[in-house]
DNA sequence: CTTGGAATGGAATGTATGTCTCATTTTTTA
DNA sequence: TAAAAAATGAGACATACATTCCATTCCAAG
């Protein structure tokens, strides 16, 4: 009898993994109604945490009687017993997204020491990385990608807090064996190498507000030799958004007077990696 | 009466951040033990989305009828379609991190396009910073800012993929105005520029498998020189950490074979506004 | 101090809920 | 194929529940 292994099976599920976990392993052994109600369950984990034996049974398509056989199955007295392990998931489960990073800012605002301002940097971080995953226009991202791709040569264009950015786009091409130029301040030879670029080749420039006038000036010679590019600022006031052919606007939250990199990083990854890809693709498509 | 107002009110809230800020507005027009209720709904929403009314009153210390006229005052016709709202509130908030990092994960791996390599970048680095800000070791981030605020001039040293943050602490470091140094390997000028350093000095060193041989050889040499470094490294194994006087572990997770920054930049954001902090702090204090 | 009205406590009430029982159907075993 | 066992469906039932009602207390205005 099914109650008899329920008492004895002192090792009632109690928390939802093991409960998740029991089910899938007994999933062959078990009748076909309780097997059509533990795969609602599973689907529907909310739906058994809030709603009655009745409501669940009528949403399962089984008897309420059912259920409560599913739950003995299960080692449980009842169904009660086992909607306590779903709501507990529900409680217990991580708190929200956006609670967790009020409660990152609150220790990184309030909090003392050190610890404090590592927390605001993973907070403005994750904030970012939030914002940007929501906002990020496909299309652009498409668009961007399909001009690098056909560039001969990316010129890689930031500096000051871009800066880092652009040595890891640098970093990124060249691994991925695209040609790639970056274009810094350090060597004084930027006028040169800008004079290079033709309409054939691309730029990815990157700025942020205040922007720094050198990277606006060679993004306007640039562009005024033909070269079309991709810009990433934080603003459709950006004087480099109209140079740009195509242009991403990526807010970066900032803790402690510096703005996290992390959202721009993602995005300039997503663009390295894109075009290495589309040029594997359009590489195969000419062989064939 | 009281009825009649919540009648005539049409605004009932329907999602809990408008109920929170009806209660709280209210909170000074509202009875005593109506308050109580309130301020113990606010504080313990999860009881209010779980309990009976019976629980909840007594848990309130309350009656339960003095539960049911807080709902209505609310505008609400009874505790059940308040507790809606509370239901609500943990069904539609964000699913846990862990959930939406699969999810992303999932449309990383599963999805095509390059909305879903971005998505994979985001993911990463979401997962880096989580997993950073559950390791780091206070302890070890105290001693690194103060054994580099200690510095008279702090050398930056890091290649290839850590290259990129080395140049966002330089930056940083130059606009908090403490003089730092930053080890390239274009100017060829590594080993003079590492002459230099004393034991007065400091490093922050960055190196990730596949350690850039000429990171290791330069954080040798200078160890040699009895400079103290701090490193940020991936494993207790790095030859980084042996020279290290004091060594961070950095796990960051990776997406198509680039390994995300963004733990690492947190870190090093906070290592240097964390010396800007602590000299400004002993700089009063040896004033006063 | 008295009185009107709101606020509160506590018990009564009707409903909705989980659980159980039993008849019926399906599946397994001999 | 027959018999036994398991699974299922559907209704019955006791209980726990939200809600309401009424008596009492508290508070403020006159």
């Amino acid at each position: 009898m099914s109650l008899d292994r329920a008492t004895m099976d002192e090792r009632v599920p109690r928390d939802f993994e093991t409960l998740r976990a029991t089910i899938l392993d007994r999933r062959e052994s078990l009748p076909k109604r309780i097997v059509q109600i533990a795969a609602y369950a599973l689907d529907n984990p909310d739906d058994i945490a809030f709603g009655t034996a009745a409501s669940i049974a009528a949403s399962a398509g089984v008897q309420p009687s059912t259920l409560i056989r599913f739950a003995q199955q299960l080692g449980f007295d009842g169904f009660t017993s086992l909607q306590q392990v779903f709501r507990e998931r529900l409680r217990e489960r991580n708190s929200s997204y956006d609670e967790r990073l009020q409660a990152l800012r609150a220790k990184a605002e309030g909090g003392a020491g050190h610890r404090a301002i590592f927390d605001g940097f993973v907070a403005a971080a994750s904030t970012s990385l939030n914002d940007i995953s929501r906002a990020l226009d496909e299309a652009h991202l498409e668009d961007a990608i399909s001009l690098l791709a056909r560039a001969e040569t990316i010129y890689v264009l930031a500096k000051r807090r871009s800066y880092p950015v652009a040595s890891y786009i640098a970093y990124a091409l060249g691994k991925l064996k695209i040609r790639n130029q970056l274009i810094e301040s350090a060597a004084g030879l930027n006028a040169e190498m800008i004079a290079f670029a033709t309409p054939a080749d691309a730029v990815i420039a990157i700025s942020f507000s205040p922007y720094a006038p050198a990277t606006i000036e060679e993004a306007r010679t640039i562009s005024e030799q033909g070269v079309p590019i991709v810009a990433i600022t934080d603003s459709s006031f950006s004087p480099l958004a109209q140079f740009a052919k195509v242009w991403f606007e990526v807010a970066e939250a900032d803790f402690a007077g510096f703005r996290s990199l992390s959202a721009t990083m993602a995005l300039a990854m997503a663009l390295t990696v894109g075009v290495g890809e589309k040029r594997r693709d359009t590489g195969r498509k000419r062989k064939a």
